[in-house]
DNA sequence: ATTTGTAATTATGAATTCATAATGCAGTCA
DNA sequence: TGACTGCATTATGAATTCATAATTACAAAT
């Protein structure tokens, strides 16, 4: 019997962090959504308190905008935010790669092998759903390595503001390719444990999908002003 | 006139993030202090509303820790969360070097070479507070050299968490004249606006600057346990 | 018809109140 | 003497209430 489990009740304020965060995250929540807080309040059955607790942390972490008097409505992600973005986390995934490459046990890397391989499988299936989720999974799985709990922390405030673009985003078939390759080489240095080469692939990586992104929402820009 | 002035009219909740922090990263609010809602409310003479939502958002920072219903306490800044801070303000400062090269106009850099004239000077006569003062202004400029909001706004909220052991610090004689070198070195690069390189200085630094302060802990700690 | 001024409504910022978990103390019993 | 039980006190989580800024609706005037 697990009694660490009863114990462990997370406030409301808490929860509602989680749930808002989630639902913007996922883009149930579309960007300028107004977000009346007599809403909220009745749609997750709670009173103003908590909920605008948890607005002014989710706030401070950029999902929010807070205008005094005019309420609470969920950013958008702009262009300059993302190439903004981005290179933060490229900086973080490199460090992260340094560190994992000495802290991941073969187990776990071994583990990260197989999540490597069903993330291949869902490419080769064309299967988007799957794949995002394999290679959120690696990503994560080599933060995670790192050991350091503030290196996660910021990496995963950075990625909740960008992985509403993730969404979005239908990466062409070429450059879904190129990823794939790039994954191929992190493998092979993370087996090789050669941190410094893991940290440069993940940084070059991200870049790449960083260019990725903007290219896509260059292109999307461009259709909205057309149409 | 500036009229932006009397629109702008910050919420009790934001002025109070903003006094509480820097009377926790001033080092006025010592570590493991019970912060009971109550004094505060009286000190600062507001409800605990707004002050509740501020204690949210400074936890969210890492800067208090809330346990339910137990109430908040200013976390103390342990030697593992130094080694791992540093290591990802290292990561941030690499980038910003990079790009502030790229992004700075001539005659910042020559501000941040008077500056740097300064904190020499602060130096030769022993000024540690000066010297402090223009070191923050440096690394600053540096940061908002690289016209990049996140990896501000993330090296503003590392930096609030290690500054409180800054203040402690007393930096070896040896250092801190290492510290000055490297100074030396990495205004050098700004000028011939070597970014890479300005990069990999700043990373340094940061990493020397990292293990100075952990020995330095090292040794408080010791001298607390034979004490 | 458009604009401007005012009143009514709504939504938010902040204070207060209520409920409950945690703490402290006294008293009891082994 | 020391540990445990139960009540009183305190502090926090959450709900409610109050005050005020912002928005909307509408009427009047140009």
């Amino acid at each position: 019997m697990d009694l660490t489990q009863s114990i462990k009740r997370p406030s409301l304020h808490e929860e509602l962090v989680e749930r808002l965060r989630n639902l913007i995250v996922e883009d149930a929540l579309k960007p300028d959504t107004k977000v009346p807080e007599k809403d909220l309040c009745e749609a997750f059955g709670v009173s103003r308190t908590p909920l605008r607790e948890a607005l002014k942390v989710l706030a401070s972490e950029g999902l929010v905008e807070l205008h005094a008097n005019r309420g609470a409505r969920v950013t958008r992600v702009t262009l300059e935010e993302l190439e903004n973005t981005f290179p933060v986390i490229a900086m973080l995934e490199q460090l992260a790669g340094e560190l994992s490459c000495q802290n991941l046990s073969d187990a776990e890397i071994a583990d990260i092998q197989k999540q490597h391989d069903a993330m291949v499988k869902a490419y080769i299936s064309r299967d988007r759903k799957a794949y995002f989720q394999a290679n959120q999974d690696i990503h994560n799985a080599l933060i995670a390595g790192a050991r350091n709990d503030i290196l996660e922390a910021h990496h995963r405030m950075l990625g909740a503001r960008v992985r509403r673009v993730r969404f979005m985003v239908n990466v062409s078939e070429d450059r879904w390719a190129e990823a794939i390759q790039e994954h191929e080489q992190m493998m092979e240095k993370l087996h090789e444990r050669d941190g410094p080469a893991l940290g440069e692939l993940m940084k070059t990586h991200l870049m790449n999908k960083c260019a990725a992104h903007v290219k896509y929402m260059m292109e999307a820009e461009e259709n909205v002003t057309e149409g």
